[in-house]
Order: C-alpha cells, then sequence, then structure tokens
DNA sequence: CTAGAAACATTCAAGCTCTAAATATCCGAG
DNA sequence: CTCGGATATTTAGAGCTTGAATGTTTCTAG
C-alpha cells in the first residue's frame, strides 16, 4: 500500500493543469519573442539550442521533440539561409548542423530577446531552487 | 531595475526545461490511458473535463485550447456516440454538451485509469501543497 | 571477413492546434 | 423597438508533431 489511500486526489488532478499552464505561459514567451524576429516558437527552439556543432538527432533531445520534427524545423532554417547542413567528420550517416553568419546574429538577439521578462521572474532565486528541486524529484520518479 | 542585476541565468532556462519535462510527463500519462480506450489524448483529456452538461467555450477553457480545437475533438467524440451536442436551454447560440450513456460508461473507466500511477507520486503531500503554491506564484506574475 | 543488428536521417500520412474569417445570437443604449 | 457591439460556434487554411517505413552507414558477433 503506498503513501495515498485514496485513488487520485482532485487536488493531484489541479495540479497537473498547474503544470500545464505553467509550461504553456513558457511557450507563448518564446513565441511572442520569435514572431519578433520573424521565426516560429519552434523555429526559434531549435536556434537556441544550437549552442554549436550539432547532429540531428542531438538538436531532437534538446528540443524534446522527434528527430523526424527536427528534420522538418531544420528544412525551414536552412530556407532561410540560418543553418547549414555538413557531413558530419567521423560518421557518415549523420548530418552536422553549422550555425551561418546570419544564423548566429539571429540567434544573438533571440538569445537577448528570451533574457528579457522570463516567465519565472515571479519566483525569488530560493525558491527557483526549490521548484528546481521539486521537479527534478517528480520527473524522477519510481 | 528589476530584482535580476544579470539578464537570465542558465538556471532559469533549466527551470523551463524542467516545468517543459514534467508537462510532457503528465501528458504521456495521458496518452497511454487513452490509446488503452481507443481514444487520442486530446480525446480523453476533453473526457475527462466534461464532468457535466457544458457548453463547448467552457471545455475549450477547461482544455486550454481555442474554441475551435474543441470543435474538431467534439467531432470525434461525437461520431463515437460518446457525447451529444444539444441545444443550449437558455442560449440559442451555445451548445450544450451531453455525455451519452456509453460516454458516460467510458468516462468512468478513464478516470479509474487516470487515477492509477499518478505522475506526481513522486511527491509527498506536502511536496505537492508547495509545489502547488510555487505553480500559482509563478503563472500570476505581476 | 561477413551477415545481421543497430543507429542516423529523411519521407509520408495522419492527427492536433492555432489564426482569421463567417454565421448566428444575445444584450444594452438610445 | 432597433441598432451596434459582444459572444458562441463553426469553417478553412496553415503550421507543428508524431509514428511507421525506408535508405544509408556503422557496429558487432561469429
Amino acid at each position: 500500500m503506498t503513501t495515498s489511500p485514496e485513488p487520485q486526489t482532485s487536488a493531484e488532478r489541479e495540479l497537473c493543469g498547474l503544470v500545464n499552464g505553467l509550461a504553456q505561459q513558457i511557450a507563448e514567451h518564446v513565441r511572442e519573442r520569435a514572431v519578433a524576429l520573424g521565426l516560429t516558437a519552434a523555429q526559434a527552439t531549435a536556434l537556441r539550442e544550437m549552442t554549436g556543432p550539432i547532429t540531428m538527432r542531438e538538436l531532437a533531445e534538446r528540443m524534446s521533440c522527434e528527430p523526424s520534427n527536427a528534420t522538418f524545423v531544420v528544412d525551414k532554417l536552412e530556407k532561410q539561409g540560418l543553418v547549414e547542413r555538413c557531413p558530419h567528420p567521423t560518421d557518415r550517416r549523420a548530418r552536422q548542423l553549422l550555425l551561418t553568419a546570419e544564423g548566429t546574429a539571429l540567434r544573438d538577439r533571440l538569445l537577448g530577446l528570451l533574457a528579457q521578462d522570463s516567465p519565472l521572474a515571479g519566483l525569488s532565486p530560493q525558491q527557483q531552487r526549490t521548484l528546481q528541486g521539486l521537479l527534478e524529484q517528480a520527473i524522477t520518479r519510481p
């Protein structure tokens, strides 16, 4: 028998709703700044995660999506001349993604925008640490 | 000048990632139980929120989506004979959604499944309360 | 060395979600 | 009462995401 005698408290359901709400708020924060740069939210997320040479699979993992979706998004970025798909130096199956000069410049502008008005600004640094601990514990459940 | 002298700490970015990760875990929890009943995740969410007679707009709000999306999802539920779109008793613009007998039965089964193995089971009731407070504060930012 | 399993990337079909616009109805000011 | 703004729903179009199937390359057991 676990700690909870009753099957599902409505409090837990409400909590799920709050997590979803905050996640949507974070997504909205990205979207607003993306459109200001002529990007979609997905494109901006990809750009944000491209800290250096990276493969499609790595990008998909950082974006928390399927590789096929990364293909779709990188297609768009490539058409805009922001990213280049180069052959991987050691693995001929893989591609190495590189930012163009424009891509690097746009990414810098994006990071600047994303840094403004964080969706978590309502929490103190101490509260943010507490939240981080709770989320990590919830995600790695037995 | 706000409380945060530096623009965007990487800790804040990581925290956003954790919120997203938990939200995805919650969504996955719903999806697994939905497919076990022959539903999609969106259909299951709609069914879950139909606690009684409800309008399209109310349903959309509870699902945290646009009304046009609720139309799409309810179309599917209606075709499966789970929901009926009835005229609203007092507002002829609106529809009143009602569960059929099958819809009610399936909803009961769904709630039973959703109650098992909550994605938040890794947190104690005390921690859940703490998390709830933090999330509420983060969502209602000035 | 070689055959089979595994990994990387892409394509395609299907489903979800959003925006913008159209339609129907309600409600309040005059 | 009537006009005009607001609200409820739907439709059409587009973008995003996923899962299955495919081609290529790498790895590994024998």
